[in-house]
Formats: structure tokens, C-alpha cells, sequence
DNA sequence: TAAGTCAACGAGTGCG
DNA sequence: CGCACTCGTTGACTTA
């Protein structure tokens, strides 16, 4: 999934080690959809173009002109939705990608050069920032959702660790602390998952200092998801 | 191929 | 003024 809309949305996740480009492999392990459709990202390519492909390219409809007309015409149907043409959305896209709000007067020069209404260009700009927005809250949410995923089989898997240990029933080695040269009880003693070698458990090493976050190994870089 | 479904999008409204 | 919420329209796509 790419992150791009058909208007174009670039979005900046504020999350470590992800970026948006990452997306087309990293989010969506899950369809999520609920209805059972897929959700490919559909891109509403033409929207603006003229179905007759005719030559009133620029500004189809909704510029200041026709909407004032299709008012006065004040027929039984109510006026048609306006469609932003290519030109009118590139624009616009490029605006935003320099600054995401308008000035009032960045405003009106922006509605001069479109042929639109200052309200309609401030619309824009208002959905472009919320969709803007809930896309990135989106992508935040998927990212989230894999790390709930990952940690949740993390903690399964030390659990089943934690129980065959208990399963093993083994005695305890003797382990001496440092200073005292005391046998330190069974309770302080803890195994490193990943030497397996038993230590002492940070409790009852107190004396040492608190800079080591891990009892086992200087902590390692954290897993990129 | 018509009808249904869905996502995108322009726009209205009320609130802080 | 910007934002959240919402609605109606539109066009692409799916399905019977």
C-alpha cells in the first residue's frame, strides 16, 4: 500500500524506525476490513476529467462562473458536485506540499489563479489536512497493532520458557555474591534466556551500577518492526 | 448489464 | 479561523 491517495497524500509517520515509503510491506498483515472486501487502495484516477475526454480541460465545473450560472439557472436539481480538474488539484497539492494553511491572502491569490472561490479553496485545504491526518493515524494505528502482535508472542514465548525451566526442577547452582562470598538464595538467582547461564538477579546485585538496563547483556538495539 | 457496494471528495455545520 | 463530524455525490469496481 502505497502512501499515496489519488490527491497525492505524502505522509510522514512520527514513528521510530518506520517510514512511510516502508509501507508497501511493513503495515497490512491483517485485513482488517471487516466486510471481507479487500482493501486495496483504489486510485480514482480522472476523476476530474470530462467523461466526453471533450476540450473544456481547465476548469470543468465549480469555478466561480458556472456555479453563479447553475444558481441562477435554479432548475428542480440541485447543483452538480463540483470536480476538481487536474490542473485546479495539481495546484492545489503543490500549495499544500509548501504549506499546509493558507494565509488569507495566500488564499485569495490561490482562488484568483483556480478560478474558485476563496470558501472553496479553504475547504480544501481543510479536508486535504484531516484526511491528511486520519491517514497517518491510520498507518500509527497498523504499526501499533503489529507491535501489540510481536510483544504479545515475545511474552508467550518467555512464558513457555518460564515453565520449562519450572518443568526442569533442576537444584539451583550455588552462586556466591561477590563481595560476601554468601550463597545467594534460589529466589535471587535468575537464567539469561539467551546464554542460559544463571546470575544473580539485579536485586541482589544492588551494588552495581544502575547504568546496565539488562542483567544479562548491554542492551541491544532495538528490533526495527 | 443493471444494481449494489465502496472509497474519495467537496461541502455544510457547530464548537472552541 | 481551524477542526471534527457529517452528508451527498461521484466514479470505479463487483456481483447476480
Amino acid at each position: 500500500m502505497g502512501a499515496t491517495s489519488p490527491s497525492g497524500l505524502e505522509l510522514t509517520m512520527a514513528v521510530p524506525g518506520l517510514s512511510s515509503s516502508s509501507g508497501s510491506e511493513g503495515f497490512g498483515c491483517n485485513n482488517s476490513n471487516g466486510n471481507g472486501n479487500n482493501t486495496v487502495m483504489r486510485v480514482d484516477l480522472d476523476m476530474n476529467q470530462p467523461a466526453s475526454g471533450g476540450e473544456e480541460e481547465e476548469f470543468p465545473m465549480g469555478s466561480v462562473e458556472e456555479d453563479e450560472e447553475e444558481r441562477g439557472a435554479g432548475g428542480p436539481h440541485r447543483p452538480k458536485k463540483l470536480r476538481l480538474s487536474k490542473e485546479q488539484s495539481r495546484l492545489l497539492e503543490e500549495s499544500f506540499r509548501l504549506n499546509h494553511t493558507l494565509t488569507p491572502k495566500q488564499k485569495e491569490a490561490l482562488a484568483v489563479k483556480l478560478k474558485l472561490r476563496p470558501r472553496q479553496v479553504e475547504v480544501w485545504f481543510q479536508n486535504r489536512r484531516a484526511r491528511t491526518k486520519l491517514k497517518q493515524t491510520e498507518m500509527e494505528c497498523e504499526y501499533l497493532k503489529r507491535c501489540f502482535g510481536s510483544l504479545t508472542e515475545e511474552n508467550r514465548r518467555l512464558q513457555r520458557e518460564v515453565e520449562e525451566l519450572r518443568a526442569m526442577r533442576v537444584a539451583p547452582p550455588t552462586v556466591l555474591t561477590p563481595h560476601s562470598r554468601q550463597p545467594l538464595p534460589a529466589s535471587a538467582l535468575i537464567m539469561c534466556p539467551r546464554c542460559e547461564r544463571v546470575t544473580a538477579a539485579p536485586a541482589a546485585r544492588a551494588a552495581r551500577p544502575p547504568a546496565a538496563a539488562s542483567p544479562f547483556h548491554p542492551r541491544r538495539p532495538s528490533a526495527a518492526f
